[in-house]
Formats: structure tokens, sequence, C-alpha cells
RNA sequence: GGGCCCGUAGCUCAGCCCGGUAGAGCAGGCGGCUCUUAACCGCAAGAUCGGGGGUUCGAAUCCCCUCGGGCCCGCCA
């Protein structure tokens, strides 16, 4: 919109503040500010002091000037910083001609250091009484209007930084993404996890059904795709020895977006040998439990945070994804059921799914319309049928089923896993079926783990979190969108 | 991919139905004001109305195309 080169009268008026102070000896980019406090330590040495008083000595704040109120020799400015905000009280009568300097070359948006002495003014406002007022960085942009914020929901996606600067409830919003995130590797940490770093760049993408996106290396001159999961490098670290791994990064996925879905997003998966998907579903059911304490402890203004330890009170519902299914279909013998009878009865439930995908899509597809839209409270639904699965172990006692657990909540997938299935001559047999029904619902075969599998891997579970989807329940933000710093957008074309 | 909605000054919005050549608040400029906190008062300034095309004597307004965004549905896990 605005052409850089081009700046707007506004602009330029700020950048011809900027000669002035160069003219007059001033530097409005200096290097530092030592000897500063938090705007919250300094209001706290303003507790208890009188109203139209001052503590003795000083105190330095610096920050981000939000607002400026002139009255003739006395003015107000508030100076916010990323624990708060505090008021500065100029006087001209203490300060002279920088007086008017001051007020002449800061505007809202710099940021500016300050000295002086802790006071309350008689209106009860703790505030620092200015000694002396150092611009330390001049803004050319005006920030947005300081009452009513930066609304334009695209301004908000393409210049986070500007709604960031302009939103203390933002950057809240992304300290609580933050604390989930360390919490979350706290916990594993805590059980004997070992954080693992696996490649971004693999020759071909597996562990999912999903588009991968596609790149290049010009030393190795051959195609790369960028990692859609991180299940068969981390099972590949079981193989090695290794006994208890988590990896919690970005993974890329070349499909649609919308409030939900993203094309990088953060995903935790983690996997436990010698032991089994009813021990991960222990681990998964105390982790939301933690996570849900610590937000509701961190952000009890935020609804979300404030309800999620009852919402998150263990022990979670479980049911049966076959059970359930045919419950809310009012039939039976599902697993029985031909390819083209599933697939007919998907289409009645209004899923538009191509007629020739595998048995197992039309299957998750019937979960989705009839079970999923009720599970509002956090559910375990428990043992998939094999067809949908093609990385878990066989049931070992219901005949058709794997061994696998999904948490959802609120129609939002929270958790994934499974006991994994190590037999090599399975897993083959398994991608190839794969392999045999349309391509776009298929899991590449990656030979190379199978290959890994033939060396023993132990009995172990697994689990994968969409890491985005749990903030988004736990601080009870609505898109996918809101709770990444910088969501992929389209690029801006210039019009001609 | 389908439907609905939005795009006007740096920011927040009005004007669009019913066509007559763009208006306010904040921010910025000038002046005033020594306790304000969405400070206040006065003056002046600020907009190729997302872009392109069409209809018309005349388009922010009506029509078509296009770009970007939001929501819902579909698809995708």
């Amino acid at each position: 919109m605005t052409d850089p080169e081009e700046s707007s009268r506004l602009e330029a008026e700020r950048l011809a503040k900027i000669e002035r102070i160069r003219v007059r000896g001033g530097e409005p980019y200096p290097w530092t500010f030592a000897g500063r406090v938090s705007t919250a330590e300094a209001r706290a040495q303003c507790t208890g002091l009188a109203p139209g008083t001052e503590a003795a000595g000083s105190v330095r704040v610096a920050g981000r000037i939000r607002s400026i109120r002139e009255h003739g020799q006395s003015s107000f400015l508030d100076l916010e910083d990323a624990a708060g905000s505090i008021q500065l009280f100029l006087r001209g009568e203490e300060l002279g001609d920088r007086y008017d300097l001051a007020l002449a070359e800061v505007d809202p948006g710099d940021i500016v250091g300050a000295d002086g002495a802790p006071s309350v003014t008689r209106r009860g406002e703790p505030s620092i009484r200015v000694n002396s007022l150092e611009l330390l960085a001049k803004a050319i942009h005006p920030p947005p209007d300081k009452y009513h914020g930066l609304k334009d929901p695209e301004a908000r996606l393409r210049q986070r930084y500007v709604e960031l600067l302009t939103s203390p409830e933002s950057r809240v919003r992304f300290q609580g993404r933050y604390e989930i995130l360390r919490e979350t590797r706290r916990f594993f940490d805590a059980h004997g996890f070992m954080e693992a770093e696996t490649a971004v760049l693999v020759p071909v993408a597996g562990g999912a059904a999903a588009e991968p996106f596609t790149t290049h290396s010009r030393y190795l001159d051959n195609d790369l795709q960028l990692r859609i999961s991180l299940e068969l490098p981390l099972k590949r670290l079981l193989v090695g020895g290794f006994e208890r791994v988590y990896e919690l990064g970005q993974v890329f996925r070349n499909e649609d977006l919308d409030t939900i879905h993203s094309p990088e997003f953060t995903l935790l998966e983690a996997y436990w040998a010698y032991a089994d998907y009813l021990d991960m579903r222990g681990l998964v059911e105390q982790l939301y439990g933690e996570l849900a304490a610590h937000v509701a402890r961190r952000y009890p203004e935020l609804p979300a945070a404030a309800g999620a330890p009852s919402l998150f009170r263990a022990p979670f519902a479980t049911v049966d994804f076959v059970e359930a299914l045919e419950a809310k279909m009012g039939t039976t013998g599902v697993l029985e059921r031909s390819r083209e009878e599933l697939g007919a009865l998907a289409r009645a439930a209004g899923a538009s799914v191509p007629e020739d995908s595998p048995a197992g899509v039309f299957l998750d597809k019937l979960f989705d319309k009839y079970v999923t839209p009720g599970l509002v409270r956090p559910t375990f639904v428990m043992d998939h049928p094999l067809a949908t699965t093609p990385l878990a172990k066989r049931h070992r006692s219901k005949p058709g089923r794997v061994e696998r657990f999904e948490l959802f909540c609120g129609e939002l997938e929270l958790a994934n896993a499974y006991t994994e299935l190590n037999d090599p001559v399975e897993q083959e047999r398994r991608f190839k079926a794969q392999a045999g029904g349309r391509a776009e619902a298929a899991y590449a075969f990656d030979a190379d783990f199978v290959e890994a599998l033939r060396y023993g891997m132990p009995p172990a579970t697994g689990v994968g979190i969409g890491i985005d989807r749990a903030v988004m329940r736990l601080l009870g933000v609505s898109s996918i969108k809101e709770v990444r710093l910088f969501p992929q957008t389209r690029p801006k074309a210039d019009a001609a």
C-alpha cells in the first residue's frame, strides 16, 4: 500500500525531526541505556507514597511511548515495556529548555529512556517525575490508533510486529504458547525422554499421508522433500538403542490452509520402548493435566485457560472406535462391510471422497461425520480399524483392529498414538497394500525404514501431538493463525 | 474447489441501497493550557476510495474482471 521509497507526510515529519536532532548534535539511535529497571519495578517503588509526593533518589526506565498528554508547562507520557507501563511526568519548571525540546522531538511509538524520581501524582497515578528524557530509537512509522489498536486482520498477520507492539494481549498469547512448549519439553524430559533433532530435508517424506513440499540440493543434485512427520526417524532411534526419545519441531504439508490447518505446523512426537499404547494414554492424560494446570495458574484472565483444569480432569472419557461408530450409525458389522459399501455410506453421510479411496479412508470419514462432533470433552477414541492405520500394531485381542488411540476435544484432535508396528515383514506388506490404492492417500514407501526394522525395534508406543491445536484449546484461540507468530500469507502482488 | 462478507487519510470508522465529485475521531503540524490518563480548546493540513475495465454528462457508490484478506462448507490429517 505504502511505497517505502515514498514516505507519507507523517513519516517525512518524523524524518525531519531526526535531522533536527542530528543537527543539534543529538543521536536519535544511541547504543544503550544503562541502569534500567522494568516499569513493574519502578511502579513498585511508587507504592506507599502519598498522592503528590515523591521518593528520594531516582530510577531509570525505558520503553515505548504509547501516548502523550500535553498540558502547557507539564505533560504526561505513558511508557510501556515488556513488564507493563508507567506514567512519566514532565514539568517545564524542572526541565527548563529540555522540556520543550523533549516534547518537540518525542512522538508516540518512540523508544525512550527516562531518569527520575518514583512518585505518585495528586490524582494517585504512580509516575516517574522525570529529570532527564533520552530518545533511544526514533520511530518513523506512527503506531496504530492508541485506543482501537490494529484491527485490520490482514495487517495483523502480515505485520505481526505491529500487532504485537500495539497489543499486550497478543503478546500474552504468544508468551502462553511459549510456556506450553516449554512445559511440554519439561514434562518429557522429566519422564526420561531425550530430545532429538532429526532431518527436516529428506529424500522421501513419510510417516503420514500428506503432500510434501519439494526442494532441491544443488550439491547433491537431487530432489529433497520437507518432512511431513517425525515418526520414521524417531523409530530409527529406537532401533539404534535410545529407549525414550521425542522431537518437538516444525513439519510441512503442502495442502490447503484453514482455521485448523497450517502448511507448516509444530508437532511433538514421542517414542517409548518397552511400553504400549495404554501406557502412553496415561502419559498423555498426565501431560494435558499438567499443561492445563499451568495455563490456569499463569493466565487466569483467559476463560479457556481458567477452565482448562476442569476440562482436562483425569480420567478422560474412553470410547471404542467401532462401537461408537456403530452406535451413532445405528448399525452393526461395519468392519465386515465391503469397500464399496463403506464408500456409499460415507457419501450418504455427506463426505465427498473419491470413490476409489481405500476402505480406511471411508471409515475415517464416517467417524468424522458421526462421532467426532459429539466429543466435546477430552475423549480417547480407541482401537481403530486396521485399514485406517498402516504404522500401528494389530490389536492383541480385537481382530481387524490396531492398538491406537486418538484424543479428541471439541472436534480438535489433541493426540494420536499407537502401539508401534515393529514387524518388518508386516510393515513392508502394509506399505505395499497402501501403494496399491490411490497415490494421494498412501503413505510413502520408505525402504530404508523397513530395513531399519529388520535390525529389530523393541516393542514400543509412540504419540503425536499437534502443538498448535493444543495451544488453541488451552488458551481458547479459534484459528491456528492466531497461535503462530508468522502464518503463511499470499505474497502481495504489486498492482500495476 | 463452492458460498457469503470485507478492502475509503498512518490507525479506527462513516459515506455505497437511493450516482452529483469524500467526512469524523485518533496520530501528525501551528497556537493555548502546571495533575492528565481515549486529557481538553482553537486553527490549518492530510485520500490516485485495493487494482483494471465498463455503463453514465457524471462512479467510492451500479456492472464485469482481478488482487489481498476474513468466515462457512468441501478437500486434506
